[in-house]
DNA sequence: TTTTTGACGATTC
DNA sequence: AGAATCGCCAAAA
């Protein structure tokens, strides 16, 4: 994969989501352009683990803020710690407040 | 080139 | 209200 455009701009957003805050693969998608195929930029996280430099993918949860990709961090508990190191409140591999740490990639970058 | 899959999302039953 | 299914599209085998 030289310029896989795709990838790449998914991989660019996510690394652009700051400390904190944390994303949804359906807000990243509709930025793209690639709006409703939001498993798209989850299948660009398997990716990710290869991606330089590293995806902070713990900052991207599904849209009820399930930490469905925990399972790809080497530990199952290793997404909640990071996201709970971040300041994230995390219960039972969900993130609480989510809405208020939700970060819209279409409003911070697309302004 | 075709088929399968896949860290989702929304809709329908 | 809860569970199950279809739909999105691109990458990998």
């Amino acid at each position: 994969m030289k310029d896989p455009n795709f990838f790449e701009k998914v991989f660019d957003v996510v690394r652009l989501i700051p400390p904190g805050r944390i994303t949804s693969y359906g807000a990243i998608a509709n930025f793209l352009g690639t709006k409703g195929s939001s498993r798209m930029v989850g299948w660009a996280m398997h990716a990710a683990s290869s991606a330089i430099p590293p995806i902070p993918a713990h900052r991207v949860v599904n849209s009820a803020g399930l930490l469905t990709g925990k399972v790809h961090f080497g530990t199952p508990t290793l997404m909640e710690e990071l996201l709970k190191s971040e300041g994230i409140l995390v219960k039972d591999d969900k993130v609480q407040n989510f809405k208020k740490h939700f970060w819209d990639p279409s409003v911070e970058i697309g302004g």
